[in-house]
DNA sequence: CGGAGACAAAAAGTCAGACTTATACGTCAC
DNA sequence: GTGACGTATAAGTCTGACTTTTTGTCTCCG
C-alpha cells in the first residue's frame, strides 16, 4: 500500500516516523539532525529532508540552538494517511482502531444520506456490485475477497456523497476494515446482519431515500462499535 | 494564527502552496525544481525541502527525470491544516467552507454525545462559561467577543469527547467560524435562536444527556447549513 | 544577593558545486 | 511496427564551508 521508500529520506522516515508515534522518543525529548544522519547513515541534506516532512506533520518542531522537539500527541496532525498508518502498525493500534471507529460512525451515516442525493447511477450500480460481491463471499472463508468489496463499497459511499472530506477517509476506513479482518483474528465469516445491511443501503442509495440509507448504515457503524467492545472491553 | 514563514522554506510554501491549491499551476503539469529555485531566489537545497513538504501533503509528486508534478485535487491532504488554510484563502473558499460545515454537521453532534458522557467537571464548568460568553456578547455589535466565545465552545466540545480525531478539528471548526464572521459579511447579531441551543448544549452535556446534546447539537449545525445556503445558493 | 548586559558556544539554517542515478524518449536496426 | 539500445535530463545525494539565531552563562554593577 501506498509509497514505501520514495527515496532515501523516504527509507528514514519509515523508521523515524514510526518510532515516534509509538512514544519511543517522548514527547519533549530533542533530537539533533547531525546524530540522526549519522545515525541513520544518510548525509545532513536528506535528513533534513525527513525532519522537514515529520515537522510538516506536526510530530516534531525544529528549533535553533535547540534542535529537533517532539510535540505532544495532541497535536500531531492525526488525519494524515502516513501518520495513520504508522500509528496502526504500533503499539496503540486498539485505541487507534477505536478513535477511527468513532469517526466512522459519525461520518459514514451522513455521508450515506448525501450519496443517496448524489449519487450517479454508474455509482448506484457499482454500489450494488459490490455489495453483492460482498454477498457472494460471505460463507466459506473468503475473507480476503469479501474484505475487498467491503472496502470498495464504503469507499463508493464516501466518493458518491459528493463532499471531498468524506471521500478523503475512503483511505481511512480502509484501513481500519483490512485492520479488523487481519490483526483482530477473525476466523469466523462475516455477520449475516451487516451483509444484509449492506445490500439495504445500496438499495436506499439507488432509490434516492437518504433518511433510510443514513439509518442504516449508522446501523452498520453501531454494529463495528459493538463489535471493537466485544475484542477489546 | 499558525506559524507563518519558520524559515526560507516556510516563506517558499507560503506563497507556492497557495498557488497550487488555487489551481494556478493545474494538475499534472510539470515544475522544475532548480526553476522554482531561481525564481524564489533560494538554494536548491531550500527548495528540495519545500518540494518535500508539498510532496507530504499529497499536493505533487517528484519523478526523476520528469519533475515535480502536481497531483489532482482528490488526491490532496485536506484534512492538513496548512492545506485547509491555503484553500480557504484562496478561490474556492466557498465550495471549502460548505465541505467543512457539512463534515461539522456530521461530526460535532455525535462529539457533543460523547462529550455528555465523558466531559470531566472542569470542562463542564469551561462549557458553561463559554455558553454564558456567548449570551453577553450576543447583542451590540460585539461580533469579535462572541466569537471567542463561540470557537471555545466548539473546542471544548470537541476536546471533551475523548475522540483525539474530533479533537483535532477544533481548529477546522475555528477556521469556519472564524471564516464566517470575517469574510462573510456578517454585521448582523447572532441569531438568538442558535445562542440558546449553545446553552442548551451546556446543560445537556452537564446533565450527561448524551441523547439531548447530540439532537441539540445537530440543530445547531442544521442552522449552519442553512445559512450557508442562504449566502452562497 | 540579584538583576542587567555582554559573551560564547551550539545547533539549525543556508549555500554552492560536484557527482550519481534513474528514466523517458528518440534512434536505429530488424 | 517492434524491439533493443543509447543518451540527455532532472531529481537525488553528498560534502564542506559559512551564517544566523538563540540560549546558557559569566561577569559586573547595583
Amino acid at each position: 500500500m501506498s509509497t514505501p521508500g520514495r527515496g532515501l529520506h523516504g527509507r528514514v522516515l519509515d523508521t523515524l516516523g514510526p518510532a515516534i508515534t509509538a512514544g519511543e522518543y517522548p514527547p519533549g525529548s530533542v533530537l539533533r539532525t547531525d546524530e540522526l544522519a549519522q545515525e541513520f547513515e544518510v548525509s545532513r541534506s536528506v535528513m533534513r529532508e525527513a525532519v522537514r516532512v515529520l515537522e510538516s506533520m506536526h510530530l516534531v518542531e525544529s528549533r535553533r540552538r535547540v534542535g529537533v522537539t517532539v510535540r505532544p500527541k495532541a497535536e500531531w496532525n492525526v488525519y494524515d494517511p502516513q501518520v495513520i498508518r504508522w500509528r496502526l502498525a504500533g503499539a496503540d493500534r486498539p485505541h487507534q482502531l477505536r478513535s477511527l471507529t468513532v469517526l466512522r460512525s459519525a461520518v459514514e451515516p451522513v455521508a450515506a444520506g448525501l450519496a443517496a442525493r448524489h449519487a450517479t447511477a454508474a455509482q448506484c450500480a457499482e454500489l450494488t456490485e459490490c455489495a453483492l460481491g460482498m454477498v457472494a463471499n460471505s460463507r466459506g472463508h473468503k475473507l480476503e475477497e469479501y474484505l475487498v468489496h467491503d472496502i470498495a463499497f464504503h469507499r463508493v459511499v464516501l466518493t458518491a456523497s459528493g463532499n471531498e472530506m468524506f471521500a478523503r477517509l475512503g483511505d481511512v476506513v480502509a484501513e481500519v476494515l483490512a485492520g479488523r479482518t487481519h490483526h483482530e483474528v477473525m476466523f469466523e465469516d462475516p455477520d449475516p446482519a451487516a451483509v444484509t445491511l449492506h445490500v439495504r443501503v445500496a438499495e436506499a442509495v439507488r432509490e434516492g431515500d437518504a433518511a433510510r440509507a443514513e439509518e442504516l448504515t449508522r446501523q452498520i457503524t453501531v454494529g463495528a462499535l459493538r463489535e471493537l467492545d466485544v475484542l477489546a472491553p
